[in-house]
DNA sequence: CTGTTAGCGCATTCAG
DNA sequence: CTGAATGCGCTAACAG
C-alpha cells in the first residue's frame, strides 16, 4: 500500500542532490545535463516514483497538454461513425501523449470558448457541423486553435477533415445507374436537420440533384428520419405513389424502415427494388438481405482530425489542412448478387479525395 | 475578435477595487461576502468576461475538479454497450459540473495510478474487468478514489455497477424453457477473454450451467469469437454434431454467424430454431428475423458510476456502493410471434436487481 | 553545464 | 465581514 501523497520535484532534487531546476531540465530535455546528474535525478525519480504534477505544470508552462473534444448532444446512440471518429481521436491523442477531454453538454459557442480559455484545454475538436455554424464562428473569433470534424459551408482558413458525402451519393447513384435504374429516391436526413442546415445533409442534397440531373436519372428527394417506424412511412407512401421508383439511397439508418415497407409491400430485394445506403457500417453486414453501402474509413478520420490539432498547437504553422476523405463502395445483396471481391477489412485505410488549399475554389459541380 | 489573453482575478479585483480573496470567497461562497461587494465583483467578471483558470485552480486546491474513464481496448469498435457506458458517464459528469478525461491507452495498472497521481484526474471509472484485475489491484493498494464498470471476483469493498449477466443468461434460458426447448446452447465469449477471465464470461458460463440443471436442460457450452465467420463455423458445426438443440443464448454478436449457419442449413428461426441474445441492442429490431434478447439500461448504468465516484470525491464516506443492474428480456421474432406489449421504450428506467452490503454474502446459486 | 529565483492564477490562512 | 500574505509544483529566465 503506498498511500503516501506523490513527490515533488524539490523532493528529488533534494534526494539527488542537484538544484531543483536541473531536474526539471531532465525532464524537458530543453537544456543539456550531464550523464552523472541526470543518471542520479532519474534514480531518484525512480525510487521516488515520481510523477510531474499536471496542473502544476499547466500552469507554469501556459499549456494543459489536453485537447477537448465536442461531441453534438447525449443522443449519441444512433451514431457509429461519431463514435469511430472518438475512438481514432482517442487513440491519436494518446499516441501524441496529450490528454483528451470529452464533453457532451449542448455545447454551444460559449462553452466551447470558454473551456479554452479556462486552461483545462489546449485546442478543441468539434463535431457534426452546420453550414453556418455558431461553434465555429466563435472560435474563430476567439483565435483559439481548433479542427473541425466536418466542415462548413465557408471553409476559409479552416482545419478541417470531413468524409466526402457527395461522393457517397454519387458513387451510390452511379451504381444503381449502372443497374439499370431510372427512377431513385434519396432517403435524406431529417427535415429538421435540413432545415437546422446540417451541412452533410446540404450537400447530399445538392450532389444528388446534380448527379440524376448528369446521368438523366429522374431523383426523388425525401428527407426522413432514421428510426424504423418513421422511415417506414415515409417508404410506404413513396412505394405506393412513386411506383417507377425501383431504387433508393439512404443517407442513414432510414433503410430499416425501408426494408420493412419493402418486405410488407411484398417486394423483394434486390429484385424488385435496391438499397444503397452511403453510411451503413456496422449493421451492413448484419442484415437481411446484406446492405450494398459506403465504407468510410472514419477512426482514421478522427485520428487525423487530433494529429492536426496536436500539430497545430505544436506549432505547425502551415496553411490549413483541408482534407475530404473518400468511402469504398461496398456491394452486397441488397443491390444484387455481391460480386467476387471480398468486401474491404475492418480498419480501412485513409483514401484522400481532395485537399484543397484555401485559395483555390472549390468544385462547382 | 477577442484574441486577448483571459483575465485573471487579481484583474478582477483591481477593476472591482477589492481584494484578491474577496473575489475567490465570492466564486467559492466559502465565507460570506456583502451585497455590494458581491455586486462590483460579479460586474467585473462580466465585463472582463472572466474565466477561473483551472489548472491554477487545481494547483491551488489540490483537486482537478476531473475523472478519468479507462476504456479497454481500441477494439472499441464492436460493442454499442460500451458506448452506452460512456454516454451515461459523460452526462452525469457534466452535471455534476466536472471534467471527463477519455482513455483507451492499453492502459495498464501503471498508467492508470499514474495518471491519478500525476493530478490531473481526482478518481477514475475503469471498465471491463477480470475476475482478477491487476488494475483494480493497483488502485486499491494506492488508495486512490475509483469506481468500476464491471466488478472483480473479490468485491470487498469495492464501488462497482454492473450489468447482471448471470440474470440475463438465466432469463432467456427460463424463456426457452418455457418455450419447450430441451437442449440449449450457450454462445460464450470467446475463448481468450475466458481464459484471460473476463468475469462477465466466467458469469455467463455458471449461470448457465446452473440454470440448466435446475430447469433440467441439456446445456451446451461454446465459447465463441464473435464476428460472422468464426461464429458461423461454430454454429455449423454445432448444427451437425446437436442436432437434438434447437435453441441457443448468445452472449454477444455471434448471433450473426449463427442466424446465417441456421439460414445456409435449411433452418428456420423461430420454427426449428430460437435464438436469444443476453445483449441484442441495437441490432435486435433491424434484423430479420428481430432478435429476442435482453436490454440493458447501459447509460443509466455509465451515470451511475460517475455519479458514485462523484459522490466519493466531494465526501461521501458510506459503505461500498455495489449495484448489480437488471435488464428486461423483449421477445421478439427470432423466439416466435412477438407478444402484444410493446417494447420498453429507447431509455429504459433503472432496475437495481441486487445492492449487497459488503458484509453480506452473495448469492450462491 | 548548473544553481538561484521569480512568477503562473488561485485557495486559504492569518490579521484586522 | 475584508485585506494582505503565503504557497501549491513546476517552468523559464537570469546568473554564474
Amino acid at each position: 500500500m503506498d498511500h503516501k501523497k506523490p513527490a515533488t520535484m524539490a523532493e528529488i532534487a533534494t534526494r539527488a542532490g542537484v538544484a531543483l531546476s536541473t531536474v526539471s531540465y531532465v525532464l524537458s530535455g530543453k537544456r543539456p545535463v550531464s550523464p552523472e546528474m541526470r543518471e542520479r535525478v532519474m534514480a531518484a525519480i525512480e525510487e521516488l516514483d515520481y510523477r510531474p504534477h499536471g496542473p502544476a505544470r499547466a500552469l507554469a508552462s501556459g499549456t494543459s497538454h489536453t485537447i477537448a473534444l465536442f461531441l453534438p448532444s447525449p443522443q449519441w446512440d444512433l451514431v457509429p461513425v461519431q463514435q469511430m471518429f472518438v475512438a481514432g481521436a482517442t487513440q491519436a491523442t494518446s499516441a501524441r501523449d496529450y490528454a483528451l477531454l470529452l464533453s457532451t453538454l449542448p455545447a454551444g459557442p460559449a462553452e466551447i470558448v470558454g473551456l479554452l480559455s479556462s486552461g483545462r484545454a489546449d485546442g478543441a475538436i468539434v463535431m457534426e457541423t452546420l453550414a453556418e455554424d455558431a461553434r465555429i464562428d466563435a472560435l474563430r473569433r476567439s483565435g483559439q486553435t481548433f479542427t473541425v470534424i466536418g466542415r462548413t459551408a465557408d471553409t476559409t482558413g479552416l482545419d478541417f477533415v470531413d468524409l466526402d458525402y457527395g461522393e457517397g451519393v454519387r458513387k451510390s447513384l452511379a451504381h444503381l445507374a449502372g443497374l439499370g435504374h431510372r427512377t431513385v429516391a434519396l432517403f435524406n436526413f431529417p427535415p429538421d436537420q435540413l432545415a437546422e442546415g446540417y451541412y452533410s445533409a446540404l450537400i447530399a442534397r445538392q450532389a444528388f440533384a446534380e448527379a440524376t440531373a448528369e446521368l438523366g436519372i429522374r431523383g426523388i428527394d425525401l428527407p426522413c428520419p432514421h428510426p424504423a417506424p418513421e422511415a417506414f412511412g415515409v417508404a410506404t407512401s413513396l412505394l405506393r405513389s412513386e411506383p417507377e421508383c425501383t431504387a433508393a439511397i439512404t443517407t442513414g439508418w432510414q433503410f430499416t424502415g425501408l426494408l420493412t415497407a419493402l418486405r410488407e409491400a411484398g417486394m423483394h430485394v434486390p429484385d424488385d427494388f435496391s438499397v444503397v445506403s452511403v453510411i451503413a457500417a456496422p449493421f451492413a453486414e448484419m442484415l437481411t438481405p446484406a446492405l450494398t453501402g459506403i465504407e468510410w474509413p472514419a477512426f482514421e478520420a478522427g485520428r487525423l482530425a487530433a494529429e492536426m490539432l496536436i500539430d497545430r498547437l505544436t506549432g505547425d504553422t502551415e496553411p490549413p489542412r483541408q482534407l475530404l476523405v473518400g468511402g469504398d463502395l461496398v456491394v452486397r445483396d441488397s443491390t444484387g448478387p455481391a460480386p467476387e471481391t471480398t468486401p474491404p477489412k475492418s480498419r480501412m485505410k485513409l483514401q484522400l479525395v481532395y485537399d484543397p488549399r484555401p485559395e483555390r475554389k472549390e468544385r462547382t459541380h
